[in-house]
RNA sequence: GGGCGGUUAGCUCAGCCGGUUAGAGUGCUUGCGUGACAUGCAAGAGGUCACUGGUUCGAUUCCAGUACCGCCCACCA
């Protein structure tokens, strides 16, 4: 046989990922009659490229479901993408840019055109990084929220919506981002501290004595101003409320109006009021009816109503306001000033309060089922803690501010006619007025948030409107795994929406996986860029490595700092799994059955015995783990198991019997027992396991791991006597290697004799060449009588004590130090048994067999201590 | 201002619905080219489980408080 000594992932890789395309696995059949289990994939944006957290997430998801499926399960995972409206229109911006364009200048109709064609050129990019990921998606299904089918769906969601009052246009001042010009919703804007100043500002009274100092972050907005609010208890001010203050520089007239908004401890007390650019200012603005002037133009730089500022940007006019305040004498101070303010969460512009007519969606009506599925553990969260986050932001859901100034994405389908101004909102796009008949109808000019689309993606992508067999045999589907991030952004959503127009829950369980932090421990975004490249890492240490390291770093409730080491380790696991591989195989050379069989109890040895129990065990524990959403603690089960216990033990010590009696059996053990490792192993590492296991003599009922049966308990392979058995060589083995490995006795030096003072009879006698093999020793003597010979050394283990003669080559120092050493420690423990025992209240209180465990433990350790007192004696005389 | 999470080996992190000899990877020390694997094998050093109290027979684990770190939400100009 010839193969490598070091597994060479990406051959490996390419070659399997094309195998299960051609031969359709990921293939789900709507009409199996099997059980379904159903998982949509979140999508990424079409700009996107796989960044760690993709790489997390669709790992998870791919190890639920190639479990599922390996299980039995009819299994869909959906993919596609999103079209990310604001994302990928700034994409194709920045692109036409370098072309010199602007999209104004190429007009709504071209550019549209222009991002399809960047679309079809680029859009499948994060798919086949999928790919390379090992994802085994129904890419037969793969949709994109801009699709057709997907269109018709958020066209349906839209008109019901508005045909049941649940949506509305408003003026409204809303978040608007000067660089996207676009409007935002609330969820959209990301609030960061900066340091700024607060500036005191002083409104001259008509009278002299009726002045007011307002304080401010925000200067240049007082070209706004409509008023002055004071707290209406607040005895400085109560006199000045009715009374005029004087707007510096436009010199303006303002009220002064008393509004409990204000809080009479904060600044000066006295509040500038600006209606038009100020969320707060403009409920005031409405309870007071105040007059709303906009300073602002759509790129924030100051229109006509700035006066003398007009036509400068918002930053320079602060400067530009604050230099002449002060030259008035109207500047009282300036402080420095941290507080918060809000960034686009697209392009990380600082956005503006602005005014403008918007779509909202009514939440508080559909948010009440959603909130109530929830409760009800329709939908069931894990870990169940983000329950609170949900629940804490439903039930107080604000309207939703659903359309967008941008061209990309899916159009309002709103039409005015032209004569009449009569809204039109229909299914079909109308030809004329239903009002006065006119055909001079204009559609609205925005689109839909892009989260307007995703919040349908369970349904949509499943056919709806139409009553289809994907959505009958998959809806609802069984679990959604996302990042915290966007549970309001779009599990939210997607609940209210399910249960709004499917009548049921979009899916029964929602994993809320880690977020993968960069180094500096702030989340890796899309627009913030600073993403590491996930398939650089499997360029380097292929996918298999990426995919374990993920999995068993996937601890519930807590971020991962991913590091580079951990990787290459998890790709020392690869390898050594190839290599445990290669010493099976290359001991099967002569291995004829077609069907490996199960030998007879009475074939087995205690080490076959001892790893079938283990065995079973893991299958039991991996199972259940994966079932919970314990990834870490399958994967690191996974990994003990195989590499400590499978290779460590089991592998060296058939060693010899390949060449004995017992070859057929240990061959037929070999590949029943490995093959059960692949398959548990193949989740999380699907590339190496399908190349193993085509290579294994297993006899196969179908032609690929991915789709063979997930392994179940086999009770009559249990032997649990045989792993308290396996415990005691173990550590005879280990004592003996210790004492070679301190004495510096070389490993090739066979050790002549050991002497074992017990019975010749047992567990220890009856597989006494374990120790022997693993120790390198020629002869054991059993002796319940022996002496211990003057040079040798003890060791004691489980209340049996052995001497290691060693004429010759021991050390007597060494030896002394090192029993001197355990026997302090074996002190230690003495005495805080003995505390323990003497404790009436422990005695008294703890449970039985707790108590009588301590107390075996007691008698264990006085008898091994006395034997080291004995043994340590011998060296004196 | 509310809410949540973290603090365990030099580093990156598991674990603990109370009783274990507290683990892994990596790094470190020592020995070893051993017929699967040097991406390895064997042996070893390294931890008052952040601090202070409480509950308990018993706390790294449960509770409270403190300190530091981080996240989310919130209209304080």
């Amino acid at each position: 046989m010839n193969i490598p000594k070091a597994y060479e992932p990406h051959a490996v890789e390419k070659k399997w990922y094309q195998y299960w395309e051609e031969n359709n696995y990921f293939y789900a059949d709507a009409h199996s009659s099997k059980k379904p289990f159903s998982i949509v994939i979140p999508p990424p944006n079409v700009t996107g490229s796989l960044h760690m957290g993709h790489a997390l997430n669709n790992t998870l998801q791919d190890i639920l479901t190639r479990f599922k499926r390996m299980q039995g399960y009819n299994t869909l995972w959906l993919p596609g993408t999103d079209h990310a409206g604001i994302a990928t229109q700034n994409v194709v911006e920045k692109q036409l840019l370098q072309e010199g364009l602007t999209r104004q200048e190429l007009g709504r109709e071209k550019f549209i055109q222009k991002v399809w064609e960047w679309k079809r050129q680029y859009g499948d990019l994060i798919i086949e990084q999928l790919k390379r990921l090992g994802a085994s998606c129904d890419w037969s299904r793969t949709r994109f929220t801009m699709d057709e089918g997907l269109s018709k769906a958020v066209r349906e969601v839209f008109v019901s919506l508005y045909e049941q009052g649940f949506i509305y246009r408003d003026y409204y001042i809303v978040n608007w981002c000067p660089r996207c010009q676009t409007a935002l919703a609330d969820i959209e804007v990301e609030y960061r501290t900066i340091n700024g100043h607060l500036d005191y500002i002083k409104y001259e009274g008509v009278n002299d004595d009726q002045f007011v100092i307002v304080a401010t972050t925000r200067p240049e907005t007082m070209l706004g101003d409509t008023a002055v609010a004071v707290n209406p208890d607040d005895k400085r001010y109560k006199h000045l409320i009715g009374k005029e203050v004087i707007l510096p520089i436009l010199g303006r007239r303002l009220k002064v109006i008393g509004d409990n908004f204000v809080e009479i401890e904060f600044g000066t007390g006295a509040v500038k009021v600006t209606p038009a650019h100020d969320p707060n200012d403009f409920e005031i603005g409405k309870r007071h009816n105040l007059q709303q002037i906009n300073i602002l133009n759509p790129d924030a730089t100051m229109n006509e109503n700035a006066g003398p500022y007009q036509g400068l940007d918002r930053y320079e006019c602060r400067k530009k306001l604050i230099e002449d305040l002060k030259t008035q004498g109207l500047l009282i101070k300036r402080e420095d000033y941290s507080y918060a303010v809000g960034h686009c969460y697209r392009c990380d512009t600082i956005v503006e309060p602005y005014l403008s007519n918007q779509w909202f969606v009514k939440m508080k009506d559909i948010a009440k089922p959603a909130i109530e599925a929830v409760k009800a553990k329709r939908v069931e969260f894990i870990p169940e803690s983000w329950e609170k986050t949900y629940f804490e932001w439903m039930e107080n859901i604000k309207d939703w501010c659903i359309s967008r100034q941008i061209w990309w994405g899916h159009q309002i389908p709103v039409w005015y006619c032209q004569k009449c101004k009569a809204p039109l909102v229909e299914r079909q796009n109308p030809t004329k007025c239903l009002k006065c008949g006119s055909n001079e109808l204009t559609q609205d000019q925005d689109v839909l948030d892009t989260w307007f689309s995703s919040a349908l993606w369970p349904f949509s992508t499943l056919g709806y409107p139409d009553k289809t067999k994907d959505l009958t045999t998959f809806y609802p589907t069984s679990v959604l795994s996302t990042g915290f991030d966007i549970i309001f952004f779009w599990v939210a959503r997607m609940i209210m929406m399910g249960l709004k127009f499917m009548e049921d829950v979009p899916f029964k369980q929602v994993y809320i996986h880690a977020l993968i932090r960069d180094a500096d421990g702030q989340k890796m975004s899309k627009s913030a860029g600073n993403v590491i490249d996930p398939l650089d890492v499997i360029d380097r240490y292929g996918t298999d490595a990426l995919r374990f390291t993920l999995a068993i770093m996937a601890v519930q409730g807590r971020d991962i700092l991913l590091s580079e080491e951990r990787i290459e380790g998890y790709r020392h696991f690869c390898n050594k799994l190839y290599n445990a591989a290669r010493f099976i195989l290359m001991n099967l050379d002569d291995y004829l059955d077609a069907k490996s069989q199960i030998p007879h109890v009475r074939d087995l040895s205690l080490a076959d015995r001892w790893i079938l129990t283990r065995l079973n065990q893991v299958v039991e524990q991996v199972t259940n783990n994966l079932e919970s959403f314990y990834f870490n603690e399958s994967a690191q089960i996974l990994y003990d198991f195989i590499w400590h216990e499978y290779c460590d033990w089991y592998l060296e010590l058939l060693k010899p019997e390949l060449g004995g009696k017992r070859r057929k059996v240990i061959q037929d053990l070999l590949i029943l027992t490995f093959e059960l490792i692949l398959k548990l192993l193949h989740p999380f590492m699907p590339f190496i396991t399908e190349e193993i296991w085509q290579k294994l003599p297993v006899y196969r009922e179908v032609n690929s791991i991915m789709i063979a049966s997930w392994p179940t308990l086999t009770p009559n392979q249990i032997d649990l006597d045989s792993i308290k058995d396996m415990e005691l060589i173990k550590e005879v083995v280990t004592g003996i290697r210790t004492i070679r490995s301190e004495m510096r006795i070389a490993p090739k030096q066979k050790l002549k004799t050991l002497i074992i003072k017990s019975t010749p009879s047992g567990i220890l006698k009856e597989n006494i060449d374990y120790v022997t093999l693993l120790t390198n020793t020629n002869e054991v003597i059993f002796n319940p009588k022996a002496t211990k010979p003057d040079t040798s050394a003890t060791i004691i283990v489980k209340g049996i004590e052995m001497y290691l003669p060693l004429e010759g080559i021991v050390d007597l120092g060494k030896e002394e130090e090192r029993l001197s050493k355990e026997l302090s420690k074996v002190e230690k423990e003495l005495t805080l048994l003995r505390l323990k025992l003497a404790n009436e209240d422990f005695v008294t209180k703890a449970p039985d067999e707790i108590v009588t465990k301590e107390r075996q433990k007691l008698e264990e350790i006085i008898a091994k201590h006395d034997k080291l007192i004995k043994s340590l004696k011998s060296y004196f005389h």
